[in-house]
DNA sequence: CGACAACTTGACGTTAGTCAACCACGGTGG
DNA sequence: CCACCGTGGTTGACTAACGTCAAGTTGTCG
C-alpha cells in the first residue's frame, strides 16, 4: 500500500523523500539535497487492471518505479505465441531500457491495479553521471533484471510442468508474509513457463488434489514455500 | 583474430588504443586522453576450450572483454541439470556483475579457445563514473545482455524443436560473413534449448536431410539465413 | 592404430499439446 | 431478483512430440 503522502497526480521532488517506496526504489541512498537538482516534477499514475503502461516499439521516454501491483513484460513471435519475459514487483524499475534504448522492448501490462512514478529517462541519466549514488543504483536494478531473466531461465524453462509450476511459486512467494502470494491466470502463467493454460491447470490441480497449495479467491494463493523447495530439492 | 600488438601478457594502457577490439568493446568512443587515467595494467588472457575463466561464486574482481572466440555462462539446477544462459561472443562482456555485486553468477566456460582482456573491476567502476562514454558503453552492454536473455527466453525456449534449433542457428550466424557459422555441440545445444542432445542431433539430421544446413567440420556450419528466418516466419 | 568422446539411430514410454465439452463465477440487463 | 452471457478455469480422450535407454557409428587425437 502507498502512503496517503504520495496519493496525488504530481510531487515535488522534496516530497520524494516520504514517498514509502524511496528505501528499495531508485533514489534509495540518493542525498535529499541531491534530489532537489531534479526541477521537473515527477508524475504519479494509477493503472487499471489490463491496461497498457507502455508498448513495444513506443518511444522510450519515461523510467516507472513499480509501487503496488503487478506488472508483466510481454513479447512477441512472429508466430503470434506471446511470452512474458519478466514480471515486476514493488521497489522493481519497468522501462529502464529508455535510459539506453530509443524505444521500449516489451509491452508492459498491468496483471492487478498498479501505481507508479513516472520519471523522465533524460533525468535519469543526467543525474546518474553527477550522483554516484543514483549510478550504482540504476547499475544495481540492471543487475537485478538480469539475474531475474537467468533464473526465469534456468528455473522456469526447464524440467517436467511440476516442476516449472512450483519454482514459480516460489518466486511468487518470496518477500510475501504469511506464505499467501499472488498467483496469475493459468494463462498468464503458462506464458511464463512456456506451458498451455489446460497443463497448467492440471498441474495446479494436482498440487491442490496433494496439499501443496491452497487457493484463496481467483488471485492469490498460500503454500508452505520449504515444502514446495523440497520438492524441487532446492536448499531451504 | 587479435593484432599484434595486443599479442602479449601485458598492456600499457597506451596500447588499448591499438587494440582491434577496442570499437566495439567497453571502451569504445573513450577519448585516448582518458584512457591515461588508469594506472594499472590491463592484463590480456588466452584459455584452453573446456577451461574456466572464472567459477560461480567466486570473488568477482575482474571483468572480461572478449576478443575472440565463444564462451558459455552456465547455471546448475539442484537437480543437477545444467543450463546455458549466455553465449558471449567477440566484443562481449563476461562477469560484468564484478561492478555491483560480490560474486560471479555463473561459471564462464571456453567453448573454443578464448582471448580475454581481464579487467580490474574496481577501476571499471571508478571510471565510469567519471567518464560519461564509459558509463554509456557500461549501461549498453548491460542492456545489451538483457535483451539478449530477453530473446532466448522467447525464441529459444518455446515452441517445437525444430523452431528452436532454427532461431539458434539465426542468432548464431548473426554478423558472421558467408553464411558461415560456429556451430557448438550437441550438449551444449541442448542446454541453452532445453532439449536433450538425443532430440537436436535428430533435428539436425532433419535439417541436414532436408538440406537447410550444411555441415563443416565439427564445429561449424553454413545454412542459407534468409530460408532459415522463412521457415520460423522471421522477417528478413 | 587404438581408445575415447561425440554423435547418430532405433524402439519404446511418458509428457504435454490439442480439441472439445463442460462448469463456476461475476456482471449485465430485463 | 433472476435469467443470461461471457470469461476463465477444469476435465476428458486422443495425439504428437520429446525423453529415455540402449546399441551402434563416426571422428579425433595422442
Amino acid at each position: 500500500m502507498i502512503g496517503a503522502e504520495c496519493n496525488k497526480e504530481f510531487l515535488a521532488f522534496e516530497e520524494c523523500n516520504l514517498c514509502p517506496t524511496r528505501e528499495i526504489a531508485l533514489f534509495a541512498n540518493v542525498k535529499p539535497e541531491d534530489l532537489l537538482q531534479m526541477h521537473s516534477p515527477i508524475q504519479y499514475e494509477v493503472i487499471e487492471k489490463g491496461s497498457k503502461l507502455y508498448e513495444f516499439n513506443e518511444k522510450a521516454d519515461y523510467i516507472y518505479t513499480l509501487h503496488d501491483g503487478a506488472l508483466k513484460l510481454v513479447q512477441y513471435l512472429p508466430t503470434g505465441e506471446q511470452r512474458i519475459v519478466r514480471l515486476l514487483r514493488r521497489g522493481d524499475l519497468a522501462g529502464i531500457e529508455a535510459v539506453t534504448a530509443g524505444e521500449y522492448q516489451h509491452d508492459a501490462i498491468a496483471m492487478t491495479k498498479v501505481s507508479v512514478c513516472k520519471i523522465p529517462a533524460d533525468i535519469v541519466l543526467n543525474l546518474s553521471q553527477k550522483i554516484p549514488e543514483l549510478h550504482a543504483n540504476l547499475l544495481n536494478k540492471w543487475q537485478h533484471a538480469l539475474t531475474t531473466s537467468d533464473t526465469w531461465l534456468t528455473r522456469l524453462s526447464t524440467g517436467p510442468s511440476r516442476y516449472r509450476v512450483i519454482r514459480l511459486l516460489i518466486w511468487l512467494s518470496e518477500n510475501c508474509p504469511d506464505e499467501e502470494f499472488f498467483m496469475p491466470g493459468r494463462e498468464d502463467i503458462g506464458n511464463m513457463l512456456s506451458l498451455t493454460t489446460e497443463t497448467v491447470s492440471r498441474t495446479i490441480a494436482g498440487l491442490r488434489r496433494d496439499g501443496e497449495i491452497e487457493l484463496l479467491g481467483s488471485d492469490r494463493a498460500r503454500a508452505d514455500v520449504d515444502t514446495l523447495k523440497k520438492i524441487v530439492k532446492e536448499p531451504a
